[in-house]
DNA sequence: GGTGTTGTTCGATTATTGTCGAACAAGGGT
DNA sequence: ACCCTTGTTCGACAATAATCGAACAACACC
């Protein structure tokens, strides 16, 4: 099956936001931001492995990540880098960690 | 009525995002990014005056816009400059349109 | 006071999305 | 070959969100 990486330019900017737009995802993001590449079973952050599973799809579906298998596990890295060329900013301002209040 | 115009850092950054992740308040944001201070009934985007008051008021509880009265209309403008300060970027990256396809 | 304009709120419906457990698939050991 | 680990997929269900028409409220104007 197609990995489902779509061209970032091809997906409207609302699936982008959409897919930000979910505490989970979020963490999921800023996880990967601050450590690379990481296996998805990293991101444990009080679902499911089948829900888990799910965000990462919705992810790299609005293509804000690549997966690509390593063994077992598969290993998900941020698109960064088309990212920031394509919405300068956009990361920055949403991965910075805010005042808890 | 208390307008529900929070302070933009009490506003979670996944409000913000799942505002802006909507195709008619996108294009509501967009105008008002143009236009400056609108009345509400300037945003005819093919949706019923039930649907865009609700698309308002989600805009506005994210802090994203503030409303004043002004006879029987309602003035609605962008927050930028908050917006501006506290997510750099994040508006600049979403109101630019992007090339249709 | 009545009428028209402009929005909001209510209740209902529909659509979308998040969540899970269970079943399945692919690999890597031993 | 067997088992364990790691993820994905498949229903199903629950929660959220978009949408509408109709009723209501506030205001201006005649």
């Amino acid at each position: 099956m197609e990995p489902h990486e779509p061209d970032l330019t091809a997906v409207p900017v609302t699936s982008v936001l959409a897919a930000l737009a979910d505490d989970v995802r979020l963490q999921i993001v800023r996880a990967l931001a601050e450590g690379g590449e990481s296996a998805c079973g990293s991101f444990d952050f009080g679902v499911s492995k089948a829900t888990r599973s799910h965000h990462l799809k919705v992810l790299r579906e609005a293509g804000l990540t690549r997966t690509r298998a390593a063994g077992t596990s598969r290993l998900v890295r941020l698109r960064r880098d088309e990212l920031d060329q394509l919405y300068p900013g956009l990361l920055d301002a949403v991965l910075t960690q805010r005042p808890p209040a």
